[in-house]
Formats: structure tokens, sequence, C-alpha cells
DNA sequence: CCTAACTAGTTTAAGGTTGAAGTATATCGG
DNA sequence: CCGATATACTTCAACCTTAAACTAGTTAGG
């Protein structure tokens, strides 16, 4: 995590043509960078003191807030996935026994999965742990960067929804 | 790409314990949104449009600014990736025709790839096509943010570097 | 020299991810 | 009621990704 400084000013030269999009792609850059470089330490973090994998974290995460249990189909829009993503993610952490499965009651198609009792206990250890590591990534920022990001990347998503 | 706005209002429930990180695990968790429905974007496209998956784009931009070729090392370490995962990329991408590898002048244990002519040609292509598409997801945006986020994500980078 | 420590790459097992095709159930218009 | 359409999920092949263990070449200290 030291030299991919790079990948950014790799946008100037991504074109020759003069067509003037260098700013947008500096920033694309910059952000994938910043956000790759974070997810590698949580990655990492998660994996070194739980010997849990993030994808298994996040999925964890959506589902600590519904304790009655959610539909394959709405893990699959919250986290962005595939469906059969989610139908093999779920499948390893049955096995494992952190979440459990149940046919929906008036749904015929529907699964409803939620976390077990244990893994409901395991979530909360490693979300306390992983809320200590993103401030602390984040901790050397100036306080007034907060609300401005938040506000700029609310915008962000906004015109990356209307394409 | 529709309703995962909701994996921000994670944030405020994710922990019980009231240590106060609620900000940075919201600005967090905005910013992994954002970059996940950009990167689904691109790699949709780049996927439709060219039939090439987003880690071989990303390998040839490396690539494309080191006409005498790079050594895998570099490549790993500038795209944030393990080594055995260049081993396989480029493995993949010597039998597609669009880098081919050489031995190493003077060390013998590196090996120096680089775009074949080919490889070149098809990644301008894309390339041009790349900066319009990324330009377009941020066009949205009122001119003012580009600074304002290339600024405080320089910062957040920095930050992230301290830990 | 020469050996210890380092660096470059490969291999492997396990897991994550996608997109497409397929099965089963639900819903809705006529 | 029924056929068309949509939704929920699974399966599969191909690919991506990592971490760890390994081979081989390089470098530096004594």
């Amino acid at each position: 995590m030291s030299e991919l400084l790079d990948r950014e000013t790799l946008a100037a030269e991504l074109h020759q043509s003069g067509t003037g999009h260098k700013a947008e792609l500096r920033l694309w850059l910059r952000m994938l960078t910043c956000t790759t470089m974070i997810e590698a330490s949580i990655r990492s973090r998660l994996r070194k003191e739980f010997g849990v994998t993030l994808p298994r974290f996040d999925l964890m995460a959506q589902l600590q807030r519904a304790p009655g249990g959610m539909i394959l189909g709405d893990l699959s829009r919250r986290m962005m996935v595939s469906n059969g993503n989610v139908t093999g993610l779920i499948e390893r952490m049955v096995a494992s026994g952190e979440v459990e499965r149940a046919p929906h009651e008036t749904d015929g198609r529907a699964t409803v999965v939620r976390l077990t009792v244990a893994g409901r206990r395991r979530f909360d250890t490693m979300a306390t742990a992983h809320g200590e590591w993103v401030a602390a990534l984040f901790a050397g920022l100036p306080p007034g960067d907060l609300p401005v990001l938040m506000a700029a990347l609310a915008r962000v998503k906004h015109s990356v929804h209307l394409q």
C-alpha cells in the first residue's frame, strides 16, 4: 500500500485526444485509490482478527438490521451483487452456522435468511472493531472535511444515478 | 443500481455503543457506494461494448504508459493486487494476444510484459470511450465539486497512509 | 567467496463474482 | 380461469482474488 499514487498520474496520459475529460478521470482514479486502500486495510484486519471475509461481514451487516430476516433478492439489491453470488455466500454462511434459512411465509418462491444468535453476537463484536478501524483511517482529516465529503459524494451519487 | 442508498443508513445502527464514530462510518459507506456504482457501470459497459473485463482494462492502462514494458512486480504494486493475481491475468492476456512477455535483460528473476501492437490499438479505442463514460457519470456535478473532491480525497489518502 | 536475507514469480486451495440460462412460483389482463 | 409476464432463486462456466507455501535469482556483510 505504498506507491500506487501513480494510478492517478495515468489520467493525464489516458487519451491522446484532447476531449478534455481529464479532471473527471483524475477524480475517479483518486476515488478508486482511496476506496481500494481502505478496503484492503479493512479486509486484512477482518481476516487477521476475526477470520472473516469482507463479503461475509457486509452480508452480516445487512442482516443485523433486519431482525425478522430478509429475502435473498433484497440482500442482492442492497449489496449490489448478483443473486447467484448471494446464493453461494449464504450457502457457506449457513454451513458455518452464522446464518439460517427459512421458507417465506406467503411467497413460495422466496427464502428468508437471518442471523443466528451466534452470528449476531459474532457480528456485534466485529462491528465495534470495524467502526474503530474506519474512524482511525479517517482520523488524519481536518474535521471540516467530513461534512464536505458527505455532501459532495451525495451529489456524485445523484449524478451517477442520472446516467 | 437503484436502492442501495440503504447501505448508509446502516451506519447509524452499526454500533449500540456510543463511541461516536458514526460520521466516519457513514462517510466510508457513502464512498463505497459511489465507487461500487461507478465501477459497476464501467464494468458493464466495457463488457458490452468491448468484451473486456475491468481488471484487464486496468492492466492495459498501466502498460500503455510504459512503452518499454514493466515487470510483474511493478504491475502488482501499481494495481494493488497480489502478485499471484497478476501472474494469472497476464497468462490469459498473453493467450488472447494483447500482451507479450520477455525475460528481463539483466535480472534473471524478472519478466517484462508489454502491450502488443494489437493490444495497444485496442486499448486506445477503449480508453477514449472509457473517458467519456466517466465524464458523463460526473456530469451532474456542479463544477466546483471537482477540485473540492480532489483536494479532500488527497487528504483522505494521506490520512489512510498514516495508519 | 559464501551464506543470509531479500526480491521476482509461480503454484495452489479456497473463496468471491459475474452473466446467462434454467426452474418454479406469483401476478395481472382479458 | 388462463396465458403472458414478471419475480425469486439456483446452477454453471469462466474469471478474478487472496494468502500462503514454494522455487529461483540477486545482493550485501563478513
